[in-house]
DNA sequence: AACGCGACCTGCGAGC
DNA sequence: TGCTCGCAGGTCGCGT
């Protein structure tokens, strides 16, 4: 599943083929895809047909395409500030953003799509596809973001943000990303310490898998309260994401040349490099190192898997650590 | 405010 | 072999 890193693989990817391009026409072949688009298909299509891509945006698992829209001005906008829109994307489960070339057959899970200005070699598609419809597209407004920084990672950063993500915080990988406001955040909270890395008004990006890892490289158990967590554990904790995530951005990497952008790319990494997640029952890579036996464990929480090891992730007890 | 839970989906593997 | 069932995941929204 897309992840962070994925995602960011994804839009450094379409940026290097879309930046520039025009839309020329829309197909929505499962309404489905595009149900977080308000106004319906007719308003969606309506809105990219004849829209310039200025660039692809970033922030958490949120994606988005500032567009400019290539209608002469009416006599009516003469002089309005035309509002800034771009289409938003969000991968879900499942979700693919492919350049594809027209002669290439439909996908099995072709959900939309755009077809663009044609551009030297450059594929004429832009398909999104998705087999389990958790993702989707849609068009929404630009908006100030509240702080002085950009609205997320792109080519071309702006001082603005899409409406539906700007509700979220800045993620790890982000450059102006604040440890600050993060510690600051967290320990307003009284819960969890999963449950605030997996609450994206907290923290972005990060989500089940990622969590687990995190919190086995710092050693904190998942239940930890956040209220009293203390600021050297926190930045153990930012580190350990910001590191899992760099090195899942560095195995997805590896497809950035590929005319085909796939979330599919890093799966790899997956298998061979998570250390708890997945490994209920296996030994604890950690423990086992020193001899200790540390056995990870799998336990129900937040209706999600965890996955922990007892021994060098202990619960905290009473409440307190 | 915190938190649980259902809804949204489909493919896959386990178990019968 | 073929069926059912549970599970996986991110996000949103509602009820408590």
């Amino acid at each position: 599943m897309p992840e962070l890193p994925e995602v960011e693989v994804v839009r450094r990817g379409l940026a290097r083929w879309l930046r520039g391009r025009t839309i020329t026409a829309v197909e929505v072949l499962d309404p489905r895809s595009i149900r977080r688009h308000a106004l319906g298909t007719e308003d969606f299509i309506g809105n990219l047909e004849n829209s310039t891509v200025l660039d692809v945006v970033r922030r958490g698992k949120f994606l988005w395409m500032p567009l400019r829209s290539e209608e002469p001005l009416g006599e009516a906008a003469r002089g309005e500030v035309m509002p800034r829109v771009a289409l938003m994307a969000h991968l879900g489960m499942s979700g693919q953003l492919l350049m594809q070339d027209p002669a290439v057959p439909d996908e099995k899970h072709l959900k939309v799509r755009l077809h663009l200005s044609s551009s030297d070699g450059m594929p004429a598609q832009l398909r999104f596809v998705d087999q389990r419809i958790f993702g989707g597209l849609f068009v929404t407004s630009l908006v100030p973001t509240s702080d002085r920084g950009p609205g997320g990672q792109g080519e071309t950063p702006l001082p603005e943000i899409a409406e539906e993500a700007s509700h979220i915080a800045r993620d790890p990988l982000d450059p102006h990303f604040s440890f600050d406001d993060f510690y600051r955040k967290v320990r307003a909270r009284k819960t969890g310490l999963k449950r605030a890395l997996l609450d994206q008004g907290v923290i972005s990006g990060i989500g089940n898998i990622y969590a687990d890892e995190a919190l086995w490289r710092a050693r904190l158990h998942y239940a930890k309260p956040t209220d009293t967590l203390k600021r050297a554990d926190a930045v153990r904790l930012i580190d350990a994401a910001k590191e899992v995530m760099r090195d899942a951005l560095a195995a997805g990497g590896t497809s950035f040349d590929s005319l085909y952008v796939n979330v599919n790319g890093a799966s790899g990494y997956f298998a061979r490099s998570l250390d708890a997640y997945g490994r209920a029952g296996e030994p604890c890579r950690r423990c086992s190192a020193v001899g200790l036996p540390g056995v990870i464990r799998r336990e129900q929480f937040m209706n999600r898997s965890s996955h922990t090891c007892p021994v060098c992730q202990p619960k905290p007890r009473n409440g307190r650590w």
